[in-house]
DNA sequence: CTATTATTTTAGGCTTATCTAAAATAATAG
DNA sequence: CTATTATTTTAGATAAGCCTAAAATAATAG
């Protein structure tokens, strides 16, 4: 139906829209692809025609309904598949990235509705990211950074911003999981490092730069 | 490393070595793959330079052992896949060849070992083609057609040589699944279609053209 | 408002994988 | 051995995706 290179578009762009809530410009989609300006015009000429985006010369450019869709689509087949290469394959979350942006294209909605229901219709990924359903539904995250929170603070580690394999090995090296309670013991006033209290384990101090990373929500009223 | 389309030449040219047993030639490559002559001829020289194939103007052409390493290895992915998609997500094995000619060039020797391992290292396909080992090795299959059989031998269903979708879901409505024992009780003269006698249940005829299809192997001694 | 800077588009090229039509080569029948 | 037929190769095109360099347009600072 369609390329990789159009459905590697279509998530560059939903996810530049969701990330700033705005039209995105062309120079950000090329950042984000990896390729020149020239390059993207083109294809956005091309997927104009194919109604996947509104676009006018100079403006910016969204995805139609049509365009958001597959592209929510794409996402749920990642995700899908990132679950299935963690949870059976004993992949660390860390490696399964690359064969997952390999796994989305697999063209067949019948196949990812099955594995879907194979995984126990899972809510979210190995990083903690919400796995639409069927009809392309999805909680929006209510989710913080960790950054933002104040001394004292309980909260649920439950996901990543960033995906790096550098950063995601970083937290199993000080064994930081999602679904820990984390307790915020002390904020450095210096250097904005963390010190977390973690249950039934000593407490460990994390630099600014990962508290940035690191999503959380309140702790579940039990 | 190599593109979906050097991958499907090399599986193409694997299968016809295979089953012709001699050199292939341009033509036969061309109807297989549903592509005309003179691009095969276009991509036989940069295969060759590539030292997939061994090449020589207007003379056939054969795999190289680098050619026909990667080609044993793209046959492995693609006879897990269809264990998986079966064993798994029960599909039919009359669904799943589609989807596995996608999952097969997925590239991750670790996926396709770790897939091997979770699957528990199957010896055949859904199709009761042999699968070969994380090193390419695999046992030559001692397989015969039904139809070269006499009346009054037993064997037991090992494979099929016709992999369409119209004739594994004529099996299926038959009621005819790999590892049946079956017995041939008549080839009827006039059309040499054939009687089979099933364990434990009616006895059942097919066609010349379906028996040509059906692979067996000798009853087990028990 | 205008000059400078930033962004986008156009123009012209390249590579891969395909096609059609014509030319070259090989195989085969008589 | 030669004429006819079959197969393969060459030549010239096309479409998708990408590039660089130059031109056009938009944004911003003064
Ligand atoms: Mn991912
Ligand atoms: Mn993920
Ligand atoms: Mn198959
Ligand atoms: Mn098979």
């Amino acid at each position: 139906m369609h390329t990789f290179t159009e459905e590697n578009y279509l998530k560059a762009i939903y996810k530049l829209e969701e990330q700033t809530g705005e039209t995105v410009i062309n120079s950000d989609l090329a950042k984000a692809l990896s390729i020149h300006s020239a390059t993207v015009t083109d294809m956005l000429k091309k997927m104009s025609q194919k109604k996947l985006i509104t676009y006018e010369k100079s403006k910016g450019f969204e995805l139609t309904d049509k365009g958001k869709k597959l592209a929510i689509g794409i996402i749920r087949r990642h995700r899908l598949w990132e679950v299935f290469l963690v949870e059976n394959l004993a992949f660390g979350w860390d490696e399964v990235h690359d064969m997952a942006e390999q796994l989305e294209h697999i063209q067949s909605e019948d196949l990812i509705n099955r594995l879907d229901r194979y995984l126990g219709h899972p809510k979210a990924d190995p990083h903690g990211d919400p796995i639409p359903n069927e009809k392309g539904v999805f909680a929006k995250s209510k989710a913080t950074l960790l950054s933002t929170l104040n001394t004292g603070t309980s909260c649920v580690f439950s996901g990543v911003t960033d995906h790096s394999a550098t950063f995601l090995s970083y937290l199993d090296k000080v064994k930081l999981s999602l679904g820990d309670t984390i307790k915020i013991i002390e904020i450095e006033e210096y250097d904005k490092s963390f010190i977390l209290g973690l249950e039934g384990r000593k407490s460990i101090t994390i630099s600014s730069k990962i508290a940035n990373s690191i999503l959380v929500v309140a702790e579940p009223s039990k």
